[in-house]
DNA sequence: TACGTTTATGTGGCTGGCAACGTAAATCCC
DNA sequence: GGGATTTACGTTGCCAGCCACATAAACGTA
């Protein structure tokens, strides 16, 4: 019964509502997913590793992080937990003995139904009582603001000296 | 020069647009503010509880953890790194002795001024080219979600069983 | 006062994720 | 052919984040 939501957004971040707004939509909607996967024995990340699979079996590592994005120790040790818990198999390539291509097995492929369904209950949640036109609109400023971001990737700013370690000294 | 950016996005996630657009928003995002952190010397959600102290020092973990609404454990790992990184302090409250008072320290308070620009900076790269009106919707829209979601918080299901457990048996 | 409950915090264990280092294999190029 | 380079993975180490369990102190109540 909106009991005064005391608003916890930092005077710092007053600056960058936009990027504050990604940060605790992103918290809160991951949270979410979290959840729902828990029920299917999955931990997040994995499902786009399995949706991945899912278009196209048997991907090699390096495609696969292609497709999703992530690092390739990211995938390498996901990958590995997938196979302990039965979910695929990861089979050397006869052409290319680097490569390690991945392919869903039964147990993995039989949760294609419950990840499409969770993706469904999780939009429905989401977009509960929202105009189709701002869903419209949210996702294509979202895209907007990936490629500003990604098309600005400049982690080097020349100077490399990092003011003060937090960890190692 | 738009090398034709492959849709990587899963024909599982066509139902969930919206979802999937945060998911990988916030995960270039993320990536982006990672990399201006690393300047700072920061690891990224240290900043939040940085930004959490400038605005009132001297905060309990709990009320902390209540303000970035993260896991007391996290809040307490973190902060305990963050202490022997020299940018805060833990002083045992005198009135309740399981309190733990948070208080920055000189080097954490002159973080301030480089986390704003940062934060400023992140925004306007994120802003870039958009229209004010444009971020004015996404954020509304963005809260919107988030409340949904957060309204929606039923984690468990009643059903208890978790369909089969990805780690351990 | 004694005992149960709530609160505040710590710890262990696990995954996701990135950076950095290392290795084997394919490829390039002279 | 032989060495340098690139590619595909693996491994380690570190941090964020959650859950589950444990502990001590404050609080409540019989």
């Amino acid at each position: 019964m909106s009991t005064a939501a005391r608003p916890p957004v930092p005077s710092t971040a007053r600056s960058g509502r936009l990027s504050y707004a990604i940060f605790t939509l992103a918290r809160a909607h991951r949270a979410h997913a979290a959840g729902m996967l828990r029920e299917l024995g999955l931990h997040p990340g994995q499902e786009l590793l399995l949706m991945q699979l899912f278009d196209r079996d048997g991907q090699s590592q390096s495609e696969l992080l292609e497709s999703v994005g992530l690092d390739h120790s990211t995938v390498s040790k996901s990958v590995k937990r997938m196979q302990e818990a039965g979910l695929l198999t990861r089979t050397p390539s006869e052409h290319d003995r680097r490569v390690m291509n991945v392919h869903l097995t039964d147990q993995g492929r039989a949760l294609r139904g419950p990840i499409e369904r969770m993706w469904a209950a999780l939009e429905a949640t989401a977009t509960e009582g929202l105009d189709p036109a701002a869903v419209e609109a949210f996702v294509a400023t979202a895209a907007a603001v990936e490629q500003s971001i990604c098309g600005f990737d400049r982690t080097g700013t020349g100077d490399g000296r990092p003011a003060g370690r937090t960890h190692r000294p």
